[in-house]
RNA sequence: GGUCCCGUAGCUCAGCUGGAUAGAGCGCACGCCUCCGAAGCGUGAGGUCACAGGUUCGAAUCCUGUCGGGACCGCCA
């Protein structure tokens, strides 16, 4: 139970003993830190429900909380805000005891759930670039809070493999070289293991396909034709895209282990392909399935929509499949091959209807029920022009470029504070990276999901204020200060007492932490924990500046500080763990 | 045209199941290294919460409208 949890339940109770509902106990923070820890301002809102004085009614709530003693202090003030200070004791107790177990206080979720995460979505063919970023970063954290709170997952990459470009594809090579044996139809193969073309080749090849399909029809219908050929299974192609697909996903795997990220399942879209002829027949079986100029469609619209969803379209009047056919036949695979009891996806909110669509098909279908499906959508990364994010020249930004640019600025700015000095190339070449690397990924969590942000380099890499290099930079100070005590001999560290202000501070903000990760859970929202872990490092900054710890006079205070300073530590470590934010040990 | 999201400090953004003096970071001004890492800490200035109505004892938060910005709207994925 959480700190929140456990205090509204006691404020609840004492409601309830005055004849009230006992949801009206609610604790949170307190809004005025001067005055109080914690708040309740339930007596307001129960007051207007029993037509009572709310100042009076709170009077009465407090009666029962005062006699508790971990409160030090339960006062009411203006029109009935009940505000509650817990004793230094209890807060020494409350971290005595989370500092017990692994989990730090963390939450843990009651019924844990098999979840499958799908947060890639990557294209065979195309180079990873800032689109994928903000999916592999918000994603990657899920995974994390979802694991250590209790639930099993599993993630998967979820190639595009399976559509229109790889038609694209197949044509643009044929030109190049339509001597190949895979564009023989008379050949059915064996092909040969060499693959026909380098990640280099498939670079080229794809925005060349991209461009002359755009400009020129014919092109584009020689595309769809070959699409369609390969969705077929016609054997030239399917090697050759083959081919395409393992070239493709080395390069993808890379860079996604550059930026810390990994998945357990590299499926695609073609996994799910043979699974749509039976699974088409099952939807006609159910007669769900209508003609609509020629594409048979599935109708999802219902009574009371206060918006039109249009039909999702399962074959095209040309027999092609869309990506919303291939989505629901990745539902009954992964129930097939996994069976999650939720299925959750990490894609960009633009999808919104789309997913709607899937959702309510798979729905009706009986597939899976769609309270069961979640579209966790993201807003875009906009330049600073408030658009979506493109290079100075207009095109896209590729993920290893921003890699590197992210390392190069952090190496500049090792150099200019006179930092990681004396450490050989390699330590320091691996800190810029992670240095790097976390004020990215700091920087795109602590947005709000949901929200478009604005991708603005020099900010990010400043290293000051709210970034990912503060959350490192105050981890590294907790190891260097307890490795200085150690060496001095200043003894293990010892029971919690406070008796500072900064101490106190910092133990309320450690207890936070369950609150933090649950909301976090609960509302799939890492910037929760990135605002905990922001709030950790500063709380600890404070106190390290106010504090003496390794050399502190006072046996017991020494012992306490170096026991805060190790808590302090050993928390901002899970977190930046569950965001997925490598720490190097010194910088 | 329809649906949805957004307009809060100079800048980038939190806060929105209504509640006390609207917060953070950056930037700006001033201060703190004979003391455990100054990528740090402290103090201060800075806001008609787009605008207009409404509901309420109480609105940045809920409702309606206006203006401004953005996204999406069956044969791309």
């Amino acid at each position: 139970m959480t700190i929140l949890e456990e205090l509204s339940r006691r404020v609840g109770d004492a409601f309830a003993e005055v004849g009230l509902e006992s949801k009206f106990g609610r604790v949170k923070p307190a809004d005025r830190p001067d005055l109080a820890q914690f708040q309740c301002n339930g007596a307001l809102a129960a007051a207007k429900a029993a037509k009572q004085n709310p100042r009076a009614l709170a009077e009465k709530v407090c009666d029962r909380l005062r006699n508790e003693t971990a409160f030090k202090e339960v006062t009411i003030a203006g029109p009935g805000f009940i505000n509650i200070t817990l004793a230094d004791d209890d807060l020494a107790g409350r971290l005595g005891a989370i500092l017990e177990g692994d989990s730090l206080g963390g939450w843990q979720k009651p019924e844990p759930e098999k979840i499958l995460l799908d947060y890639g979505g990557p294209n065979v063919a195309k180079p990873l670039h800032v689109g994928h970023l903000r999916a592999a970063i918000i994603g990657e954290s899920l995974k994390r809070i979802f694991r250590f709170a209790g639930d099993a997952v599993v993630g998967d990459v979820h190639l595009g493999d399976w559509g229109l470009p790889m038609g694209q594809l197949i044509t643009e090579l044929k030109r190049e070289q339509g001597d190949l044996v895979y564009f023989d139809a008379a050949v059915e193969g064996p092909y040969p293991v060499q693959p026909p073309v380098s990640l280099a080749d498939l670079e080229r090849l794809y925005p060349q396909a991209s461009a002359a399909c755009k400009a020129d029809r014919t092109r584009a219908d020689e595309a769809r034709q070959a699409t369609a050929e390969l969705q077929k299974g016609r054997p030239g192609y399917l090697a050759l895209w083959k081919h395409f697909v393992a070239v493709s996903r080395a390069a993808i795997e890379q860079e996604y282990e550059d930026l810390g990220v990994t998945f357990d399942l590299w499926k695609g879209e073609a996994d799910a392909a043979p699974l749509i002829p039976e699974m088409a027949a099952d939807f006609a079986g159910i007669g769900l399935i209508e003609d609509s100029d020629g594409a048979q469609v599935i109708r999802v619209e219902s009574e009371g929509d206060n918006k039109k969803i249009p039909p999702l379209m399962l074959f095209k009047s040309d027999g092609g499949v869309t990506y919303g056919t291939t989505d629901l036949a990745t539902i009954v695979d992964r129930v097939r091959s996994d069976n999650p009891d939720r299925i959750i996806y990490v894609v960009d909110q633009r999808q919104a209807l789309h997913f709607e669509q899937v959702f309510r098909a798979a729905d009706l279908a009986g597939l899976f029920a769609a309270d069961r499906l979640e579209h966790i959508g993201f807003g875009t990364m906009n330049g600073k022009d408030g658009k979506p994010f493109k290079t100075r020249e207009g095109g896209v930004l590729r993920l290893r470029d921003m890699i590197d640019m992210v390392t190069e600025r952090a190496l500049a700015r090792l150099a200019e504070n006179g930092l990681a000095e004396g450490y050989d190339a390699a330590e320091t070449a691996d800190i810029a990276r992670k240095v790097g690397v976390a004020a990215l990924k700091f920087a795109d969590l602590s947005n709000p999901r949901t929200s478009d942000y604005i991708f603005d380099l020099d900010r990010f890499m400043a290293f000051e204020g709210k970034t990912g290099p503060y959350l490192l930079y105050a981890r590294v100070r907790v190891r260097s200060v307890l490795a200085k005590a150690e060496a001095a001999g200043a003894g293990a560290p010892g029971a919690i007492a406070i008796t500072a202000p900064e101490e106190r501070a910092l133990a309320l903000v450690l207890l936070g932490f369950g609150d933090a990760l649950r909301d976090a859970h609960e509302k799939r929202l890492p910037h929760l924990l990135c605002d905990h872990a922001f709030s950790l490092a500063q709380a600890f900054s404070k106190f390290y500046a106010g504090c003496r710890i390794a050399d502190e006079a006072d046996d017991t205070i020494r012992a306490s500080r170096l026991a805060l300073a190790a808590a302090s530590g050993r928390q901002l470590e899970l977190i930046l763990d569950l965001l997925g934010i490598q720490a190097p040990a010194r910088m």
